[in-house]
DNA sequence: CTGAAAGCGCTAACAG
DNA sequence: CTGTTAGCGCTTTCAG
């Protein structure tokens, strides 16, 4: 900055304000100015600027793995909105590790963040610990036991309305593969899973929930043990169309028809739901606007840290597609035992 | 660290030299300082740090979009290898604006991150520009027009390879779904599929070649279009997996089986096309090696200027599944009518 | 082994 | 409208 300002035959200061668009300066020096930045190909640098602002203009989005297809459209709604405030994103994989989730969150202590989004229930101990836990906000999965706002959905809610569809239908017995033990969101399905069944004056009958972790493996696992039972589900509900996706293939394996022998219904509308063969009845939960709520509701705070930043719940949808049909009644349409897979016992 | 040196009865520079660990500083009082930090709740500001060590051992990955799901695998990759290196890792999305690429490489000179892995086929201009082109290493993609080290597979090879595999199997009329247009792995794949038709003694036949996008969208579309043509192809290598299940989704929307009327490969071997149905025939990329080697040549070359970072090129491998199968050349098998989709006529 | 002092690149009073 | 100066929080010679 010192060399440029030497050319421009001015002092840094007049540099540093023409090129931080302050008014204070000469129009005509501040075009000079910015055409010999240009041509010297000079950049300011943000590290040294961000040490004395004490502000980076940049928020940083920490997530178990980037890998989740449920992640991407919320990042990118946390990217809409925190652009159009003039803030970048930056986002962080923990790949489960807390020392690295720790290393993450100290990015904001350091100050070379803002604030944090968390896709995740656990929050960084140095976090929590420095109660800097005012700039940062959750996303889908609630803080565990910590007050931090969150954006997320009726997750018990929505779960209820997956499984009352499937009770529309004409299921009566019908399993749910849950999510992995210990998270918010898991229960919260659980519990709304359980409700509707309830509602329906149908007995909680625990040895039909069983969990898994969101993956499709999970999933196949769980609807394998589930085809294993005395006597088999017509439906299952899903925590994820992930595990969706594995149980609709666990019961392929077997020779069953989905949705004419089992129907399923998913969790999240991740881009493949609609893809998949059958395509997924499913929850659709409205991630870029939750990307986007969290990012307006941490930046309003950012900027004005008198402003609180409340938890927002968004509005969820069931997406009717292909997976889940009405129960069909005739004898037939139960076989006890598989159809023929691949040469295996006919019915 | 002024004030925790304060409590320690000792000077900044002793605080600092403790916390970094150096052996210049008394063992007791080393111990005695790290306690009283961790006490206060202390974290070094890195900022700071980075301003006065003119580097950050942070690394950016740019992405177009972090949507894409060829993408998280290698992110992992990079993590992997860049944490056993004492780096951090961050991603940054384009969401294809230029702007916002330019935004991200900043980040390089500004002294935020120390190096860059690029994901995308455009290097941002103020890179290229300021030929700070030897801390930034490609995947994938080779960067246009510049000279980037880049870590990726042999596309040509390897569409050769996904092509005579359908030649293998009886298949003559093997249509191709390509890429973007533009994109340097498209032109290489398209490159690949017309070198095994030539060997096959099979002329070039311009039309079975349409462009697509890498989108599940692209891909039904192109579908749709080559099931118009007159005499309709028996198989189709696409460029990617996702276009393949929209190839695939097309062809069972006029009531075709996949593979038995229309045999198709993809390229990437994405998470879900192994849980696709049918199980995705395509070409795996080494993704997570493909990350870990990128962040390994990049990091090299941060430690050590002197030492030149190489392109290097990886193995692939076809993955032979389900959706591609040897031809059938009994009458019946290729309708000219698509047969009832719900009730399927036994065979 | 420890301290004093300079400075990384920038911005913001404060004075012109 | 522009320049001088102090200082953001850290590391590192250079002297003890």
């Amino acid at each position: 900055m010192a060399d440029i300002a030497q050319r421009a035959g001015v002092s840094v200061s007049t540099v540093s304000r023409a090129l931080a668009g302050s008014t204070l300066v000469a129009p005509e020096m501040r075009r000079r100015i910015a055409r010999i930045a240009g041509d010297e190909g000079y950049v300011v640098n943000q590290v040294a600027r961000g040490l004395r602002l004490q502000r980076s203009r940049q928020i940083l989005i920490i997530l178990p793995t980037i890998a989740n297809p449920f992640f991407g459209e919320v990042v990118l709604g946390v990217e809409e909105e925190a652009q159009s405030r003039g803030y970048g994103v930056l986002v962080g994989n923990t790949s489960g590790s807390a020392e690295r989730a720790e290393a993450l969150g100290r990015n904001l202590h350091t100050g070379a963040v803002d604030g944090l989004i968390l896709l995740m229930g656990r929050i960084p101990d140095s976090l929590s610990a420095l109660a800097a836990k005012d700039r940062v906000v959750a996303i889908s999965e609630r803080v565990h036991d910590l007050d931090v706002p969150t954006v997320s959905i009726d997750n018990a809610g929505a779960a209820r309305e997956a499984t009352a569809h499937l009770l529309g239908l004409g299921h009566r017995r019908i399993a749910h593969i849950a999510g992995r033990p210990g998270s918010n969101v898991a229960a919260q399905r659980i519990a709304g899973y359980r409700a509707a069944l309830a509602a329906a004056g149908i007995a909680a009958c625990d040895g039909v929930v069983v969990d898994g972790d969101f993956s499709v493996a999970s999933g196949e696992a769980a609807m394998a043990r589930l085809l294993d039972l005395p006597v088999r589900p017509t439906a299952v509900f899903c925590a994820g169309d992930e595990m969706a996706i594995g149980a609709i293939n666990a019961a392929h394996a077997r020779g069953l028809r989905v949705p004419a022998d089992l129907s399923v219904v998913g969790f999240d509308d991740i881009p493949f739901a609609a893809a998949f063969n059958p395509r997924l009845t499913t929850i659709h939960q409205p991630r870029r606007e939750m990307g986007r709520a969290a990012a307006g509701l941490l930046i309003d705070h950012i900027d004005d840290p008198q402003r609180p930043a409340p938890s927002r719940q968004l509005p969820h949808r069931l997406v009717i597609r292909a997976s889940a049909a009405a129960l069909d009644h005739s004898p037939a349409a139960r076989p006890l035992v598989a159809p023929d897979p691949a040469g295996g016992r006919g019915s």
